[in-house]
DNA sequence: AATAAAAACCCCCTTTTCGGGGTATTGGAT
DNA sequence: ATCCAATACCCCGAAAAGGGGGTTTTTATT
């Protein structure tokens, strides 16, 4: 019997999953909470091997909270379940520890395939996350090259394009292409994202 | 027999405080005030060690009634017990006689350690708290209001002034203003570096 | 009562970034 | 031989950020 935890501030999710769920052969709801401190002292108390956890949190961002649980239990799996198609929760959430990530609105079969395929050990997807993740990668994936490297740290370490060119006898015109590239590249929309993900994802 | 009053409107919190602490032995709840003037009442007619007060109260302010408490009970010991993670918040407890700071989500284990330490003249702060104040202390002269650190937030996250503006219901001038006394108290030159020093320095 | 700090706002003007298009040259893998 | 990815470059125009001046109001401290 998979044993889930449910963390959302919503009753009304609450309740519609429980009912999902139990009514699921082979896994039903141990335990909810609807913020962050319910959910660490509802996780001391209650062993269970899954969380559906959102990321809008009253008291704590769902993402800490993912991570949280992941330093204090790893053994416990994690499915992000949102309403944020962005690809920056995505990420963020994976690489906090979370093995799955439903939309609000993927259907309930999405739902149980997914509780069932991440606690034996993979990792889903649904259908639309799926899609952003896929066209993102097409897009150019996360991975950077020497250059765009070299170019992030430089932007980073807070120099400007004109300064950036001179120190690597490039054009500014050259510098301009990579910097639009690169926020193309992370799904970013300006600097400041830039920097942040650059520095959080330890990609300088 | 360490005798602790908690003041805070929150039923749910009086009653898990109640819970966790009569539990606890050597320490028991011998009173519980959900406004600042009950508190008051409370405080005359029952002797006490220790007071949790929360800052969140719906006649007074906490940090108020901290400072009334401090004058009148000198004697008495007051420990923070709020949701506030902000520095200001801290500094401000501490300046009005707190001996304690325990944020909402600190475990039960750190909320009776903290009674037993400033019950025997310690002082101690959760976790997260002292994060907070280790990280604010150690760099030194740079002090950013209130409204800073919220802007500061604001723009690590990537929002423009546009955006922020809206979202604080303020006017972009005023953004602009605040955006370019950051950069001069921070002493950096563009959003890269100062996004860059806010997350390093853990002002954010 | 005076002072100071914080918060909000304003104008002018320059530089930088961003969005959306491109092109050319390499060097390596199939 | 050809395909591809990485590197370097270009133009336009709009949006955003930065530099350097200000003002007003409120709130706290002395």
């Amino acid at each position: 019997m998979i044993k889930v935890i449910i963390v959302d501030d919503h009753p009304i999710v609450i309740d519609g999953m429980k009912q999902l769920i139990d009514a699921e052969p082979g896994m039903n709801v141990v335990g909810a909470a609807m913020n962050g401190a319910d959910a660490r002292e509802l996780l001391k108390s209650t062993p269970a091997d899954i969380v559906l956890l959102d990321i809008n949190l009253p008291d704590i961002n769902g993402m800490e909270l993912c991570e949280y649980i992941k330093r204090h239990y790893p053994a416990l799996r994690i499915i992000a379940l949102t309403g944020f198609k962005e690809y920056f929760y995505m990420q963020k959430m994976i690489h906090n520890g979370a093995s799955g990530y439903l939309l609000k609105n993927a259907m309930p079969e999405e739902i149980t395939e997914g509780i069932r395929t991440v606690y034996e050990g993979g990792e889903y997807f649904s259908d639309e996350a799926g899609a952003v993740l896929k066209s993102h990668r097409e897009k150019g994936g996360i991975f950077l090259t020497m250059r765009e490297t070299e170019l992030l740290s430089l932007i980073v370490e807070g120099y400007t394009n004109r300064e950036i060119a001179d120190k690597l006898f490039l054009g500014v015109e050259t510098i301009n292409s990579y910097r639009k590239n690169l926020l193309l590249k992370l799904g970013v929309k300006n600097t400041a994202a830039m920097v942040r993900l650059a520095i959080i994802e330890k990609l300088v």
